[in-house]
Formats: C-alpha cells, structure tokens, sequence
RNA sequence: GGGCGGUUAGUUCAGUUGGCUAGAACGCUGGUAUCACACACCAGAGGUCACAGGUUCAAGUCCUGUACCGCCCACCA
C-alpha cells in the first residue's frame, strides 16, 4: 500500500488530485444558513491587468491559513474571491494592443466596440488569474466570484452614488487634475511617479505697465506663461511691495496682468522673489485663484490648452502647437525680444503618468467630488476607539493622518471602462431671470419648475416627480445668468427613465468612476447589498482584511468609510455627521456591525535580494506558478508564511535560471520541509501497517510518549497564538519546529525499536498515529495539499486514532473538515526529564566526534549524580544507548584505554575506551577556557554589591549556583 | 520638508514585560550510504547586536543623537 508513496514527496500529481476532489465535493462552499459563528474574509481583487506575483501569493496564502484554520475550529466561513476591473489600467492595456495590432486608437473603434473588447480581454486575463489562485491552493467559495464591474457591483455603485447625490455629499467642481495628454484623461495623485528631468530654468522679464522697471520670474515651463493671470510678490519684500496693484504687461500675449500680494505662495528668500501665476495649469498657482476668488484682487484663470496637449485659442500665434514645440518656441521669441535674462541649466522631479509614461500636464477640467468631511469622521473615530484594528498596530497612524486631512475625493475618470456615472444634465436657456436659482438644494423653486415645463413638454412631469428613483436638482450657470443646468442622478440600471431623458435633450456625463469607488464597496457589495440578503447578515462585518500596506489609504480607509456610510442607519450628511460621532461614541457596539471587517492585517512587501521592489519592467520578479512547478504549492505557501513577520519590508534573494526565469533559494526550506513530512508520515504508516494500533490511555504512556504528547499541546498553544496575532512566521516555525525537531528527530527515533520489540509496540503505534494525526491537522492551514494527501492515506492504515483522556482524534474523511486538535495538557515532569535525557545523548554524540569514534563503534558510560540523580535517567538508559550509540555501565568494570568526563543533563558522564589522548587534552583545555571565562564573568556580578541589592533574589541565587556548578566541573577536570 | 520602518552569523530573518553562554534556516567545516527521508542524519565553527552617548545592579531590548538603506505623504516658482 504504501507503494503509492513514493520515496520523495512529487507535489504535482498530488495536487492536481486532491484539488480536483476538493472542487468535486464543493469543499470551500459556503452556506449562510450553516451553524457555526461566521467567519469572513473578502480577497483584495487583483487587478484584471497582470497575473498574479509573489506579492500576491503571500497575501493569498495568508488568507487561506486563516480560511481552513477557522474552517477547522468550527466557524462558519466563506471566502469571497473576486478581480478588480482597475479602470485605467485595464484601458490601457486594450488600448496600446490595437494600437500595436491594427493601428487604431481608441476614438477609431468608438466607446461601445472599445468596451467590448476589453470585457474580451478580461474573460481571457481574469480567468488566469483565478487558475492560479486555484494552483496556490486558497479555499476561496469560486461560485461566489466577483468582478468589480459585474451586475450585482454595479448595483452597489448606482445605490450608493445615488444615496450620496441625495446627501449633497456629490458635487460638480471645476478643478485642476493630472491630466495625461496620451492617453486624455485625469489621472490620480497615486497613478504618478516622479522622474528627475535635466531641463533650464528660464529667467524671464515682466515688464510693469507705465514704468520702465522690469519684474523677473523664473520658469521651467515657459510656455504656460500664456495663461499667466498675475505676478505675486511677498507683502513684506521691500524690493517690490512697492508694486502690488499695478500692472505687468505679459510678453508675447500683450496682455495687462495684476501685481498681487501672496505671502503662502512666495518665499521671498527664494530667487528674484516674483512669482508668475498660472491658475489653470499649476496646483500652487490654482490655489492663489481659489484664496483671491471674491477678493478685491481676484485673478483670471485662463486655459491655453487643448486635452490632447496642443495650445488652444487662448494661446495667441502659438495656437495648435504642442507643448514641447511651443515651449522652444516661446524661448526663442523671448531671446529674440531680449525678454530672456538667463538660462540655466536645473533639474526638477517632473510627474509622469503611471500608464503612458508621459509627463502630467495639470489641467482645469469638470470633475464630479464626494465630500469627505462628514464620510471621514466617523471612519476615524472607529479605529481611534479600536472597532477597527491594524496589525501590526503601527499601520493605524497612516490610516488616521491620511483620513483626517479630509480632503475631497475626485471621482470622475475620463475613461470609458468603469461604473459610468450615473447622472444626466442639461441645459436650459431661460426666457425670465430667476433670482431664486442660486443653488442645488430641493426642492426646485417654482419658477424653476416652470421653466423646465416649458421646454420638456409631455414628459416633464416625470422628469419633475424625482423622489425614490431619480433626483432632479437645477443650478445657475457662472458668467451666464439667463441659462440654467438641470442635473438628474438616476438610482438604478432602467432603460425606461434613460430615455426620457435623452428624449428630453439630457446627456449622460462621459465619464467613469474611480476604480477605487467600486472597491471601496467590496465588503459589502460581493455580499449582496444594496439587497437583503442571507449573505450580507450572516457575514458582515466581515472578521479580517489582509492587504499590503500601501493601499492603507487608498482602500482601508475607503472601505471603512463606505461600509459604516451604506450599512449604518440614517443618513450621515454635513449636518449628521455629529450625530453619527456621538451614536459610535454612546454606542460602539453598535457601530462594531457596521465597519467592513473588525481587524486589517497588513503583510509585508517582498523586496528582491537587492531590496529593490519586484516588477516587470526591472525584471526580477518572481512567478508563483513557477514556483509551484518546481517546488510544490505547499513549499511555496510554508516558505512565504514562515517570512511574514511584522517587518515592512522582506527581501528574497533572486537567483536567474539557464532559461531566464527566476527563481529563488529559499524556497527549498519549504519544499525539504514537505520532504520531511512525507517521509515521516511514510514510515509511520508501514510500520502502522505492521503493528495493529492497540486502545491506550494515559497510563499506557512511556516517557518519549509523554514528551511528544506534551510537545504537541505546547504547540498547538503556540499555533492558536500565533495565527491569533495574525504572526503567520511564528505559526510556522512552531509546527516546523515540533515535526522536525521534536517529531522526527527525537520521538521516532525512540520509536523505531519499540516497534520491532515485543514489550508494547501496539501502544507505540497508536500514540504514533495520534501524533501524528494531531500534526495533520495542525500543518493543514499552511501546507493543505500535502496533508491532505497523507490524511486520506492515513485514513486507510489506521481509521481510529487517539489516546484516550489525553488526545482525541474525530475521525473525518477529509482533513479539510476535520476538527483543530485540542491542546493536550503540558506535562512538565516528561518535557524536564527527556530534556536531560537530550542532553546527556548530544554530550556524547559530541564526546564521540570530537575523539573520532568509528561510527559503528559503542562506547561506554558511566553516569553519575551531579546536580540530579543520575538513576532518573538510567532508568531509560536504552535511549541513551541506542541514539547515543554506547553502553551505558552500571555496576561492570569499565574498559580501558583514555577516558573523558563531561557533565550534561545535571548528571557527570565519564566515557570510557577512546583511543585519542591527544584529542581529549584538547577538549579539556578548550572546556578549561570557557570555564575560566564564566567563572570571571559570574563573580564579577557577584562581586558588585548592587546586584545581590537590587537584583530579584531568585537571579542572585541562580547565579550563585552556576558559580558553584562552574567551579566544581573545572575543579574535576584540573 | 513631514511621517514610518530597517541596520543582529557569509546570506535571509527571529529575539515576548530589560535578566542563564543572543537563536533558526540556508551556506560553510568534519563525519555518515543506518532498513522514513542525502530534499537526509550526527557534530562543529561562525556575532564588538550600525555608531556615539545616557538610564539601570543589568541594555540587542528603554531614552537621546548620528550615519546609511527602504517606503509613504507633501513639494521648491
């Protein structure tokens, strides 16, 4: 039978296997009317665009530990998967293949042929992805997949735009954003990168109106000196105070421009102390707009550019130029006018587009906002009071200081893949001023109302009904005070309400919502919601998040605050928001179920050897599935817990194979491990085979039995603590240290004999196949497939296990449901005294090597009381003897031949016929220096009087024992 | 500029509330084809805990500062 095992652990058939089962059986299917306390976790969806990475794997293979580790203590799990359609990513992958395929771009093939091709490329690319979760073995419910963009997502985004449009906590607002020219569209701040560009700075003359002084401003774009609106200078500098409220008259354009004061804009220190100012096209210049607006002194804001990068009509003679040509323009026009005082070379960090690599123009665009001010404060004050917590505890700071700048959320994306947004404006030309329409609050004033009768006709009063299902809010119009804009937000997917607004002349905003906005959604809205469903109730709060750090911001924070926004009762608008800090504050249980999930584990970031982050373009990454190929999924997974600590960062040494592809040393930790297992499990069963596992209770136990029992509830102590702590490398080094060390390495040597003996190889048996069922069990989190496979194995050799009082082992047919193994009790008399027995057998392992004794050869030993009883141990000589390779003497005549003392396990051994004087002399002086070294060290303690002062009592006599112990074993050997 | 983290054996990392001679894995050295495993077994060598101060009877651990590395945020016209 155990010819099905072969000598060395081959992972791929074995996985194929037992995952194909899993799948059959619906292992990892979820039912919310189960029993069981409900435990959830919902995947970070991976973006659409790549495949899975290293990263990735560690992040996975965490969540499945928690998965079937609380799978197994009874809770009532489920593990929601899913992908993320990461909008501008996605489009532009589709977008460079045609353009690389058929030469088109994507205004060619039109926004419905584009998205068409890009859900194609999704079936293709998402699906892999899944496969290789799958391959990584995570017990995620498959039938319950997600995609950020799918029907039931998309639900959850109408629902909640429109819960947020009817708060006023949506608004529209012209504003500069990050504008990529390539690819013309708004960019966020986390899609650039900052690259270090060797450019000039150019210093150019401004001179004032009526006065033949000139103002010098310095630049490193000169050509958005065409949409300048005004210099400012510092209030206090008295070189040029002097001016403010006079006038420059811009170069080139010949257009008269204000001198205006701003003391946050200008650092007088820094160059001439003048400043041009370009609202519409630099962030520092937009916010001098936004302080001056309504000021005596306001400023213009004008835009010179066209969305593709090429300068509009406001740019004069340079009109149709593109950036880069106008800017060599412009210098030239300056040089020639002697407007340009100085050029000189300068290097500047310039932002560049995550995607098309090409550089940000700041650009002054319509963009849809959430408020964040009334979202952000309750998600801030659900971690400050601990319903929400980070591991490690740290992560918790970013989260609080991101959150509490409460800066607004720009939403909309000039994308075509995405949430569409769901609004639909129009215009209107009023034939009456209406002095009432100042702002965009219900109910719309009569005249309004009138107004709109007027030019929608028979399908009016359908637009005008509004309530549960659209919202109509109208507004005036800045610089144009007899149109109006009439703005209805549209509550759900209905094809009827979409056209009577386009009958009606409305338009459908263009643009898509922030990838991050459906993501923000992902706990409740894979769950069913806006729907009530059985899911939503028995899971949400979901129990853990485990995510990377850098998305602390981006996503945590989002999801917290659109969970307790979507989930909480009543409505958290600006004025609410007070009402809803006091309900968490008076009620935090309350506010416990309204939160995504109750704790974030943050794992940390796989650096290569270097410490640099692995990607693509620099070549170094590492691919999980490769990794399971040669290594095996349950060496992958071990080895990427076991180096999750509470770091930041871990770096895993890359090393390239003959064929390119990368792989790494440390994951034969992981794959030896599995070996070891294997093997053990393999011995353990033939020799189940041959012995028939008797019925054994406490009293049945030898000392090795004992040993190894209290061990393993050691470790299964260690276990729960650790995976409750979410440290995953200190699950893993105690179950690798109790199969290896102690299992393997101690417990089955002693066992060997027992077995083939016939004073009681049937109670050895059966606590061998207890233990090592227990071990099953306890490696199944990390290492499922493996286990699994040995389980069922294990099943067949020997289908009732346990001893009895001590360990019970439920039977199960599948490890993947079976039950956690409950401690056994620590036995402190077994574990202190097979440790001395430890000691006395490695001291003469250690005595036989360093004499050079023939390996075959026994040597003898007698054993002697030092600190403890030396009977203790000879009571189980036969162990010393048969892993030490000796005979132990009792009361015999020794042999002769050189003799060598060493004292280990509180007992003084005397080893007898070695062949090797000259050795023993150096064993003796080596072991004289230590002594002498030590004895120094403990009476320089002593000698300080604080010490035996201060020190605990328990220390100093400790010391003082080893003193004394020093002391007597270098008196024996001088 | 602000914040966070790191610096411990050749390498990658552990190191609990300060307290026995600072641990593990890989690598290295010596030995071993022993009937679970050579992806193994046995034994060993290897550390001024980045640096400088301080607190303490006692510091890898706590405090202050410095240097270097990494990440996040905000940015210099």
């Amino acid at each position: 039978m155990n010819s099905e095992l072969p000598k060395n652990y081959e992972p791929a058939s074995v996985e194929e296997n037992i995952s194909r089962t899993w799948l059959a059986e619906k292992a990892f299917a979820a039912n919310p009317a189960a029993s069981g306390e409900p435990y959830c976790i919902v995947i970070p969806p991976p973006n659409v665009t790549g495949a899975l990475h290293l990263g990735h794997a560690l992040n996975n293979t965490l969540q499945d530990i928690l998965i079937r580790y609380h799978r197994m203590r009874g809770f009532n799990v489920l593990w929601v998967p899913g992908i993320d359609h990461a909008g501008i990513a996605t489009q532009a992958v589709v977008e460079k293949q045609l353009k690389e395929k058929e030469n088109k771009t994507r205004h060619d093939v039109g926004r419905e042929a584009l998205v068409q091709r890009i859900w194609q490329w999704k079936e293709q690319y998402g699906n892999r992805i899944l496969e290789q979760l799958k391959r990584l073995g995570c017990s995620c419910d498959w039938e319950r997949t997600r995609f950020t963009l799918d029907e039931q997502c998309a639900a959850a985004v109408r629902e909640t735009f429109f819960k947020l449009f009817g708060d006023g906590l949506v608004y529209r607002g012209k504003r500069l954003v990050n504008w990529d020219i390539f690819l013309q569209t708004s960019v966020s701040d986390d899609e650039i990168y900052h690259e270090t560009v060797k450019t000039h700075l150019w210093h150019i003359a401004y001179p004032i109106d009526g006065s033949d002084k000139k103002m010098v401003v310095a630049t490193t774009r000169p050509e958005t000196m065409l949409g300048d609106t005004a210099v400012a200078v510092h209030s206090s500098d008295a070189r040029w105070n002097w001016a403010i409220g006079q006038k420059v008259r811009l170069p080139l354009v010949d257009r008269l421009i204000p001198i205006i004061a701003d003391d946050i804009l200008v650092d007088p220190k820094f160059g001439s102390g003048v400043v041009k100012v370009t609202p519409a096209h630099d962030p520092n210049d937009y916010a001098v707009w936004q302080r001056h607006l309504g000021q005596p002194d306001a400023i213009d804001i004008i835009n010179i550019l066209h969305p593709d990068g090429t300068l509009n009509d406001n740019a004069g003679i340079y009109q149709g130029m593109r950036r880069d040509k106008a800017r060599r323009q412009i210098v030239e026009d300056l040089r020639q006018r002697d407007l340009l005082i100085k050029e000189e070379p300068y290097e500047t960090q310039v932002g560049h587009s995550d995607r098309s690599k090409t550089p940000i123009e700041p650009y002054l665009s319509d963009q849809w906002f959430i408020k964040m001010a009334p979202l952000a404060e309750p998600a801030l004050e659900v971690v400050r009071r601990g319903l929400v917590r980070f591991h490690p505890q740290r992560h918790a700071q970013q989260y609080l200081a991101w959150l509490g700048e409460k800066r607004d959320w720009p939403i909309s994306r000039q994308l075509w893949w995405g949430h569409r947004i769901p609004i639909w404006t129009r215009e209107f030309e009023l034939t009456e001023p209406l002095n009432s329409l100042t702002e965009s609050a219900e109910p719309i004033s009569p005249p309004a109302t009138a107004a709109l009768r007027k030019a929608l006709g028979p399908d009016a009063e359908t637009v005008l009904k509004g309530g549960e299902e659209h919202i109509l809010r109208v507004e005036a119009i800045a610089d144009r005070p007899d149109w109006m804009r009439a703005t209805v937000c549209v509550r759900r997917e209905v094809a009827a309400m979409q056209q009577v607004l386009e009958k009606c002349g409305f338009e459908q905003d263009a643009d898509v919502l922030d990838t991050w906005f459906s993501s923000a959604l992902w706990p409740h809205s894979t769950l069913g919601w806006p729907r009530a469903t059985a899911e939503l109730a028995k899971w949400n709060p979901t129990s853990v998040l485990v995510t990377a750090r850098d998305i602390i911001t981006l996503w945590v924070a989002r999801m917290v605050m659109m969970n307790l926004y979507n989930m909480g009762q009543g409505r958290w608008t600006s004025d609410g928001q007070r009402e809803a800090q006091a309900k968490i504050a008076s009620d935090p249980e309350a506010a416990a179920r309204f939160v995504p999930f109750h704790d974030v584990a943050i794992n940390p970031t796989i650096l290569d050897g270097k410490g640099e982050r692995m990607s693509k373009s620099k070549g170094n990454g590492v691919d999980p599935v490769e990794i399971i190929d040669t290594h095996g999924a349950d060496a992958l997974r071990f080895t990427l817990a076991q180096m999750a600590t509470e770091t930041q960062d871990v770096r895993l040494p890359v090393k390239k194979l003959a064929d390119g592809r990368n792989t790494s040393e440390k994951f034969e930790m992981g794959r030896n491990f599995c070996n070891k297992l294997w093997n053990a499990a393999r011995f353990a069963m033939t020799a189940l085979a041959e012995a028939s596992p008797a019925t054994v209770s406490r009293n049945d136990l030898s000392l090795p039995d004992r040993w190894i029992l209290s061990r393993l509830g050691q470790t299964i102590a260690a276990a729960d603590l650790a995976i409750k702590t979410f440290r995953f490398d200190q699950y893993a080094k105690a179950v690798y240290d109790f199969v290896w060390g102690d299992f393997c390495d101690w417990y089955v040597e002693t066992l060997k004999p027992v077995l083939k003996g016939d004073a009681r190889p049937d109670a050895g048996a059966a606590v061998l196949a207890a233990v090592l069922d227990a071990s099953l069990r306890l490696l199944h989190p990390v290492m499922p497939f493996i286990t699994e496979r040995l389980w069922w194995q294990l099943n067949e050799v020997c289908p009732q296990r346990g001893v009895a009082q001590v360990l019970d082992c439920p039977t199960s047919a599948r490890l993947i449901h079976a039950s956690w193994p409950t401690a056994p009790a620590v036995d402190q008399e077994a574990e202190t005294l097979f440790e001395r027995l430890m000691q006395v057998i490695t001291a003469i392992r250690n005595l036989r090597n360093q004499h050079n004794v023939e390996a075959k050869k026994a040597i003898t030993i007698r054993m002697e009381d030092a600190q403890f009883s030396a009977q203790d141990l000879m009571t189980h000589q036969a162990i010393i003897e048969l892993l030490a390779n000796c005979l132990v003497l009792n009361a015999q005549t020794p042999p002769p031949g050189t003799s060598a003392q060493v004292q280990a396990g509180g007992c003084l051994l005397t080893a007898y016929g070695l062949s090797d004087p000259d050795a023993e002399r150096q064993r003796l002086a080596k072991r004289r220096e230590e002594l002498v070294k030590q004895i120094a060290a403990l009476e320089a303690r002593l000698a300080n009087p604080n010490y035996s002062q201060k020190a605990p009592p328990q220390l100093v006599q400790q010391t003082r024992s080893q003193l004394s112990q020093a002391q007597a074993e270098l008196g024996g050997i001088q």
